[in-house]
Order: C-alpha cells, then structure tokens, then sequence
RNA sequence: GUGGGUAUGGCUUAGUAGGUUAAAGCGUCGGAUUGUGGUCCCGAAGAUCGUGGGUUCGAUUCCCACUACCCACC
C-alpha cells in the first residue's frame, strides 16, 4: 500500500498505492472542494498540470449536489471526470470554518446549512456513508478541527471525541466497503492526529491512533491561526511517534516553504487553498519568489509570469498581458494565474521527489525553503 | 468672435453659506490569505485646492485679471 523508497533524514521519498494508479511522495493535492477547482480550471486541464490527486470536500458536495447524484452518476471519479486519485475531506474542517453555524455533541456536529440555513447533521458515519457514495480514492475520519489557540480542557476533551469518531469511521468505512453496491471497496481510510499546539495531547493522540492501524495518519488542525515556528514545532514532535510505513499528511498546508519544512520533518502529504486562492488575488508564486501580477511595473514586461516555468499560462502569455487581465477584471486573469500556481506546485512535488532521489534534497531545502518566500527579485 | 460653465492628490468627483490635521471612489504601493462561507479583507503614500493679484485678522471658498478645457450661439 505504502512503499518506502530511500529517506535523507526524517524526509521520505515512497510511493503510495492505490485503486486509481500510485503516487509518488511527497505530493500535494490540488484543492477542489465542489469538484471544481476554483477560477474556472477543470480536470482537462489538470492534466496537463502534472496534478497527482485531486481534493473534495464531504460537507460541500453533501450540500451540491448531493451524494446521492454523485453515486447515481457512477462516482466522483466519473462526475468530475477525472480517472488519477481522489482524496475527500470529511467535513472535519467545517466544523472549524463554520464554527457560527454549528453545535458539536457525541453523536455528530448538526450544522446550518450556509446556503440556505437548512439543518443537516454529520457524524462520523454520515460522513464515512457519503465519502462512500462519491467513492474517492481517499477518505479522511470526521474530526473536529480546533482553532488555534484554544484551551488546553478544552483540546484534550475534543481530541478524546475524535478518537471516539474514529473509531465509529473505522467500523463504518469496514462494514461500507463489504457492501456489494459500494463503488470502491478499496476506499482507503486516513486517521486525524488532533491536539492543538500542546505537544503532550498531540503526541499521546498519535500513540492512540497509530494502534488502530488505519490507512495513513494526517496531522490536522495546523495553520489556523498558531505561529508558523509552532507548528513545525508541533511536526518535530508528533511525525517521529506516526507510524514509519503509513503515509503522513499535513492537512491544509502550505507556502511552497511550509511545505519543503514539512518534507525536511518527514511529511509526505499536502493540501491547500493557497495556490488557488492567491492566483485569484493575483499572488504568483515563481522560481525567484512571490510577484504581485497586477503591479504597475509589469505593464509592458514581455516576459512570462514565471520566467523558469513552461506551464500552458507561461508559455503563452506575458507578465503585461496577465496585468491587463487582472486590471480589467476578466475571468481569464484568474484561470491563467491558477493553472500557473497550480502547476508551479506541481512541479515543486516534482522536484523534491527528484531531489530525494538524488540525495539532494537538503542543498534543495537550504536554497529554496528561503527564497519562495521572498518577494521576486528580477527586474 | 459672443455668452455661459468648469478648474480640488495619477484619474473621476465631494466639500467648506471664509476659520485648527481638505473627503471619497478608482489608481499606485504594501500587508494578509494555509483540510476554500473570500471578484475579498486591512493598511500606507500621495493635493502649496489652475496662475497672478485684491478684499479680510484669516481665502481652496468672495472679487478681478489671465490661462486651459467644455458647452451653446454666431
């Protein structure tokens, strides 16, 4: 299921099997929460992004259109027609995100639609039943995402509830996949380690989960709202007690640099919104740093967003041209900025793979870790 | 040529019935964004209020001239 091929301190290159095709790790996942990806990009064009797995959402696609649709169309992988991996994300985050329109008790979180106020409930094996129907490759436990920082009574006695959930998923997921209407009975199940910024509950949680011999283990409930130092802080301490030959994901993470320190602390899985999100705020994320597409000096600049980058959007396009898409507020200067940063993350999977193989994957960090997050330098 | 109107940050305008740090939007620049309730959010810089004179304790505001632009008419 999952192979490890060669590690260069706690960072591991391996390759996870699955129904829908292996994965080279580490990789990040492109974020498609409604089983689109945000600023009009589809799976056609996914494929020409070297994206590697696809990201939906339990909560969203609950909503719109329904899982009961997408099981009727034969599945996520049909709906959204895309044949590579699917991991779903169980709906854990929203009760984080909508934290004003919900209420958390044993059984499940019973959340107001935000759509249209309407009441729905998630329990651990609601969300097991509907990650089923849509049948992703990938299906994360329902979790309670806390927000950082919270009170430590507070995260131990959430952290005790998400074990419990767990619990309840793994039998659920078990009796699920042994029913013959189940479109992938393979579904893979990956396990939360939760615990806020308090190292003590996070690692007592990874010993507890870790015995319950699940699929993979995420870190989740990072990057909200703790210091960067803390939650690499948090990795330092929790990935040594995950187990060595399941695959490890840091749920919602993160610059280019979070992700190369999440490499460097043994992590081979990641997600976020930030490539996405900033294309359409028009943050391009380049080989020489962070360039704000819509400044005033690239007005007349011929040259690509990214001039070390041969994705469809800088192969075609100039810095100048993208400026007046973004100035005259077109569609299109999101589109082109999302396939840029998307395929710009992509590569970045590609090449810390590439690295690792060659052993090289420190001198990779010591260079790269720095320089993504500076603002670009090449006028 | 005649009559009328307008001149306020890069742009479009508000405003002061004369009174301490002239307002807004856009633009510019910066920050934020992390398992997507974000065409968003926050902040900063930037104006000797067309030029010259006059009235006044005090003028961006009132008066005169000039200049530029706009409209109408010849």
């Amino acid at each position: 299921m999952f192979t490890l091929i060669k590690t260069e301190g706690a960072a591991r290159r391996g390759v996870l099997h699955t129904v829908h095709g292996d994965i080279q790790t580490p990789f990040f996942m492109n974020v498609a929460t409604a089983a689109a990806i945000k600023g009009a990009v589809s799976c056609m064009d996914l494929r020409e992004l070297k994206t590697r797995v696809a990201l939906c959402n339990t909560y969203h696609l609950h909503l719109r259109p329904g899982s009961e649709i997408v099981y009727k169309m034969g599945g996520l992988h049909k709906f959204m027609n895309w044949d590579k991996p699917i991991l779903t994300d169980s709906g854990g985050f929203q009760v984080f995100s909508l934290s004003k329109l919900r209420k958390i008790k044993e059984e499940g979180v019973y959340f107001a639609s935000h759509i249209d106020g309407k009441r729905l409930f998630i329990g651990p094996e609601e969300s097991m039943q509907i990650q089923s129907r849509l049948g992703s490759t990938i299906a994360m436990a329902f979790d309670e995402c806390v927000e950082n920082p919270a009170p430590e009574d507070y995260v131990r006695s959430s952290v005790e509830r998400t074990t419990r959930w767990l619990a309840r998923c793994k039998e659920e997921m078990a009796r699920l996949n042994s029913l013959p209407e189940t479109l992938n009975r393979d579904q893979l199940l990956f396990a939360i380690n939760q615990g806020g910024t308090y190292d003590k509950i996070r690692i007592e949680h990874m010993k507890i989960i870790r015995e319950m011999e699940l699929d993979g283990y995420a870190v989740g409930g990072l990057a909200v709202g703790e210091p960067t130092e803390v939650m690499y802080h948090i990795l330092d301490e929790v990935i040594p007690y995950a187990p060595v030959d399941k695959p490890r994901y840091l749920m919602g993470v993160g610059t280019p640099s979070n992700i190369i320190e999440g490499v460097y602390r043994g992590v081979d899985m990641f997600d976020c919104v930030m490539p996405s999100r900033n294309a359409r705020h028009a943050t391009i994320f380049t080989w020489r740093g962070i360039l704000h597409a819509t400044n005033e000096r690239y007005k007349d600049d011929p040259r690509p967003m990214d001039t070390e980058c041969d994705c469809p959007a800088c192969r075609n396009f100039s810095r100048a041209y993208i400026r007046h898409l973004f100035k005259a507020g077109e569609q299109l200067a999101g589109r082109l900025a999302v396939i840029h940063n998307l395929y710009f993350y992509n590569t970045l999977m590609d090449r810390i793979c590439e690295a690792l193989d060659n052993g090289a994957f420190t001198e990779f960090r010591n260079k790269y870790s720095p320089l993504l997050a500076e603002k670009i330098t090449d006028d």
